[in-house]
DNA sequence: TTTTTACACTCCATCGTTTTCGTGTTAAAA
DNA sequence: TTTTAACACGAAAACGATGGAGTGTAAAAA
């Protein structure tokens, strides 16, 4: 890199002292007409940017807010995201985006990085390995500093903090409902393992609304998927039963895809033979033959929430906090042609 | 927040001055082992963390690379940022993520921002309506100042920079004669507007193939997608003319997903009556129904590749610059069941 | 003529950290 | 006893920008 213009250079080739050009910069009355406008045209022809770093050292004030995800090439974070970072250009924040990849050492590296004064707030979905492992040491030690934090969608269960979620025991309710609402009687379940809290939730919404309803719920119904292994394998035991369900609820797109192409391979039609519903508001649902039906996630308006609560976090004053809030999000049937 | 924790406030309560305690954190050997001991302890029990913004202003390091992207919802890019992420992590470098939405003013703003200091590098994929103006300026100025900056995938035409490309015309190229291996001989092209240069290259080599192997190019065969009005709609009409092609190359992935729909819709079994190939490598070719054959694009090995060289043009010494460089990620067909 | 006041700047401390160059003390060598 | 060296630490400048307090000049008011 050539040398960078500062208000130091400025100063220097123009025979002012420095403080003289920050304030001709800011057009203040203290300094002279003609001073003001050569500061100012020389500071334009040599491209001149004020510093940010010095700015934040100096105003303890980045203008920054961090976002910490398992992973960015799931579409529901990056709906997130984008409504995270429509609010927070509103008010001039920029993003400084980081991976977990879900794992618990890079979310702790993380973390421990953006509050090492890089940013003014910190908004958190929780790596899936340290929902297993049940550690939240690092989250409580920043809350109790009181750094502004909001976490989103994956959040730590008994931890005091503000945070936005999806309701997703409502979601899985409302998707039994739906199915039920087509006259359905053998539902299934395509979910998550336990630690992933999402997918309990929307399991025991779906429960709840077969208990409701007097279904039966059928143990070989319930497919809990492990990533590790082959999830369509896992997702196609489902049809190799005597016992085939006429519809099923899969905890997310991909699973219901994967659900559809295996309905559809063991030469079921869909709707007909098996209804299908996903939840997420992915770009999946739409392209699928048949398209799916699916309960909406709305992330990006849960972006906005989350960058909205920070943001306030980040603004109030010391001594007049407000209290910690759970911000629900919401979902509803976007119904398509798979039900 | 509560006070936090410096190392003026450690070199206070601990009665030393600030260079020791510094130097005592780095164990440094001018201090002795005693106050060395107290200094490190004292600072373990409050979470001591140094300043990351006072450390990049006196090293002239950030640490952060800069990163402009058009849309954080388009798969693709998600797959280069992941890509990049894990070049740059290994380097102890984070990310700062900007999204231009496509928008030329969004775009300058972003690069104005992460270039006043925040990022030792940048890495960017151009926006459409930048492409559309093709106004540069705002590129030209940072690289006559010789600021590491590297372009991927949506790249300036005509600006010398260092820029990393997937080879369109040779995917596009490749698409059409793994359909013309097929034996199919009515080819047509869904593509972008002239502007959007990924389209046009993919187009160019998708024609130059044709006229290799001397088939027809029919007009009506060429679909020009404008993003403003309804997609679906535009690319039906490739089955309204009385001549109905037998292979369609989409130019990406979403267009090749309404191909299908549109083509099933109309009875056409997939890939007797028509066949389909899209590109780039996201999670929609392999739920589709057939599953779709594509031109994988790596994103994640752009993502690397781009990485790699904005490292090396930070790292390099002012006096011994390397020549700049274009690096072509190939591409390849993966096929699947609907060719 | 002296005092006031407006004007146009400059000085200096500050944000948090590092690092070079001192400096004072003590013990060992001369 | 004096010189030397090791040891343990502190002072200060620097990174870039800012803003309150201070300074010097000149013109206007007393």
């Amino acid at each position: 890199m050539s040398k960078k213009v500062n208000i130091k250079t400025i100063a220097a080739e123009l025979g002012v002292s420095p403080s003289t050009v920050s304030k001709a910069l800011k057009d203040s009355h203290e300094i002279g007409q003609e001073t003001r406008a050569k500061v100012q045209a020389f500071a334009k022809m040599y491209h001149y940017k004020p510093n940010s770093l010095a700015l934040s050292l100096r105003n303890q004030k980045t203008m920054v807010i961090g976002v910490v995800i398992p992973q960015i090439t799931h579409h529901f974070f990056t709906r997130v995201i984008s409504g995270i970072e429509y609010v927070a250009n509103q008010k001039d924040y920029n993003l400084m985006i980081c991976l977990s990849k879900d794992s618990y050492e890079k979310e702790i590296q993380n973390i421990e990085m953006l509050t090492n004064g890089s940013v003014d707030g910190l908004l958190i979905s929780i790596a899936n390995e340290t929902l297993e492992k049940g550690n939240f040491e690092h989250f409580e030690q920043l809350i109790n500093e009181e750094f502004p934090i909001v976490f989103f969608d994956r959040v730590p269960p008994h931890i005091k903090a503000d945070k936005v979620i999806v309701d997703d025991e409502a979601g899985g309710y409302n998707a039994a409902m739906h199915l039920i609402a087509k006259d359905r009687n053998r539902l299934a379940i395509i979910t998550t393992p336990e630690h992933v809290t999402v997918g309990i939730n929307r399991e025991r919404g779906f429960n709840r609304a077969l208990q409701e309803c007097g279904k039966t719920i059928y143990p070989e119904f319930n497919i809990k998927v492990e990533e590790k292994f082959d999830v369509y394998e896992q997702i196609e035991k489902l049809f190799k039963h005597h016992n085939i369900p006429d519809a099923i609820f899969a905890v997310n797109e991909t699973y219901a895809a994967l659900a559809m192409k295996a309905a559809q391979k063991r030469g079921l039609q869909i709707p007909k033979d098996v209804a299908i519903i996903g939840f997420t508001d992915g770009v999946i649902s739409k392209l699928t033959t048949p398209t799916m039906t699916t309960i909406a996630q709305h992330g990006h308006n849960m972006g906005n929430k989350a960058a909205d609560l920070v943001l306030e976090r980040i603004y109030e004053s010391e001594n007049e906090k407000k209290p910690l809030q759970t911000i629900v999000i919401s979902t509803n049937v976007v119904e398509r042609e798979s039900t």
